[in-house]
DNA sequence: GACACTATAACGCGGCGTGAGCGTCC
DNA sequence: AGGACGCTCACGCCGCGTTATAGTGT
């Protein structure tokens, strides 16, 4: 049995993250002091938390890992995130292509003249 | 003068999204009636607002969209958001083909088989 | 008794959306 | 006088981070 700081360093996860996701019933620890309120985990946690961090680091929202973690089958979520992925990363480079042209000062109204143009 | 209800319907900028511009300076009407508090914009805030949307559009934050407007050169900005893109962009497309792994059923653990995995 | 560790509670973030409960215009 | 329009609070979102304040372990 950990105590939090402990569980904290060796799952690389701030307390303040650890407290929040027993909160929202994410990550409940094994078992929790009545007394003191102190929460203790094992290695069970670990492991579960070990993939928690697995599914949100693909981006899912904290409901979407719930599901999963509570057995919930993940292909229709992962699909789900896959076309959202895919959507992001279009509007990402239209943004980054739209910069480029930009600062290539090609744009008829740019942006260090704006002022200027306004005034006229 | 047009009231907010018609600039925002001219700007197709919602009325909330108006009124929080102004709140936070980003655009102030052109007058504001000091016994009613009725906002009255021009076309000289059309123009503005069709710039600030095309620097929302980028992604940029409102503090930047903010600097730029009241003539803050907008090169810098600009690079950083463009860094910033890329490394977004990057990440996207990891996530993308991580999902793309897990969903072609690749993974040893895999995500449909986890509750079995971890009772064992 | 000092000092690290833990706890809860409450607020902050960004960019608005969504009501609630009023006054104003025509 | 009724309905469309306007106003100002104030809370919700999401995933925590950040104080503030107080109890616990050694």
């Amino acid at each position: 049995m950990y105590r939090i700081g402990d569980f904290s360093k060796m799952s690389k996860t701030t307390i303040k993250t650890l407290r929040y996701y027993d909160e929202i019933g994410l990550l409940k620890p094994e078992y929790v002091d009545n007394f003191t309120g102190y929460r203790f985990y094992t290695t069970v946690q670990l492991v579960k938390l070990h993939r928690i961090k697995s599914l949100i680091q693909i981006s899912l929202s904290i409901d979407e890992t719930k599901l999963i973690m509570s057995g919930y089958n993940g292909n229709n979520i992962l699909e789900k995130r896959k076309k959202e992925l895919k959507v992001e990363i279009e509007r990402g480079t239209e943004q980054l292509s739209r910069i480029e042209f930009i600062l290539s000062g090609q744009e008829e109204e740019n942006f260090m003249n704006y002022q200027t143009i306004i005034k006229e």
